[in-house]
DNA sequence: TATTATACTGTACATATATTCAGTATTTTT
DNA sequence: AAAAATACTGAATATATGTACAGTATAATA
């Protein structure tokens, strides 16, 4: 992706607000009009600079056929997988483990995430995750003491505040005093995180 | 809104289909196309038909000038407002109050919300509503006993399950047995509901 | 220094597209 | 039983729209 000139990004963000308004893209036509060009053919050449850059796509021949292609903006949304915390199984993007879809603006949990993660139990309730609370979990290793984390000890897959205790020793905490903390000595267990909540969502 | 024929279902799909696919609306040739018509006139009318009855707005003399109205499905979006729960004054939408917006699909609380309330203290902590967590906030004044509210009485905001006990005396109750129940008699106090929460939203 | 990219105006035109009109047939509503 | 809505085919047309061509000018790049 080449730089965008003051120009062109006044042309995208007229796209994008014209769609936001509209529904569907401007035309040539339409895009003068708003900024204040006389010939269409200003439109068309910043249009074509725009997909050269690779910021828009154009379908030859086709009115209004412009799409937006930087979906990283508050604009575009996406499907995301519903998993199911299964008791035994990590919590693979394999169809049957998706319950469903959830659409959802791709920046709406700051870092990004990759599923939505259905809770059961009450283990983490005094960290404020309740039983069907969908948790967004961003893929990743890189856990942070602190971090509430999906983590998998052999087939079990559960959600707790990660702390390494040293390099051998990790605790995997509950937020709930009926539960007790699990220790896991690395050179006996083997620990997978799957990644770490970056957000929750709940549905009453 | 009227109902929906099971044809006229087929062309919205198609519509919100080639939408999401090329990011663009259909031209009548397209929809035929792709639902197997033989002349432009039958995706015209059935056009003409969802207009008619709510579904989508059609601009007309505009090529691809059709615009889905019913934003209860997955695909739109909207800003969302977010307000800080002052402890005084009502959680108006005056600009002053909000904080910031969220774009969000409209239906991304099942039964549609107006806007984010961002929550202040622990008052109901064991219902996993933690600080800084967002409620979306439905504005009604429809509620049952175990909702959780918005209620103001005065000018102080507060977040309680509500329990009606009698024609005159309603009890809002906090999830937290640090705190008390508030206990109102509606023939000496005044007592708003603002709204109630019908989901959370929790950003780490 | 030549070339390319940017940033426009202005005209022209082929075609993509909405839209109307004329039919036919079935189902639903009044 | 009449009227309206649904569900199409098929043809015709005005216009909305993409796009090419001819210029002008400035800034950035090789």
């Amino acid at each position: 992706m080449k730089e965008i000139t003051s120009q062109q990004q006044r042309v995208l963000d007229c796209i994008q607000i014209y769609l936001k308004k509209t529904g569907f893209p401007p035309t040539r036509a339409d895009i003068c009009k708003e900024l204040g060009f006389k010939s269409p053919n200003s439109a068309e050449t910043h249009l074509r600079a725009l997909e050269k850059k690779g910021f828009i796509s154009i379908e030859s021949g086709t009115s209004r056929g412009i799409s937006v292609n930087n979906q990283n903006n508050s604009f575009g949304g996406d499907e995301y997988p519903v998993i199911g915390l299964v008791a035994a199984g990590s919590p693979t993007l394999a169809e049957e483990n998706i319950e469903r879809t959830i659409n959802c603006p791709k920046s709406f949990f700051e870092s990004g995430f990759d599923y939505f993660l259905k809770v059961r139990g009450l283990s983490m309730k005094d960290a404020g995750i309740m039983e069907d609370d969908l948790i967004a979990v961003k893929k990743t290793t890189d856990v942070k003491n602190g971090d509430i984390v999906i983590a998998r000890l052999d087939d079990e897959v559960t959600v707790k505040f990660f702390n390494r205790k040293s390099s051998n020793i990790v605790e995997l905490e509950p937020a709930n005093e009926d539960f007790e903390n699990i220790v896991i000595n690395l050179e006996s267990e083997q620990l997978h995180i799957e990644g770490k909540s970056v957000g929750l969502l709940r549905r009453n």
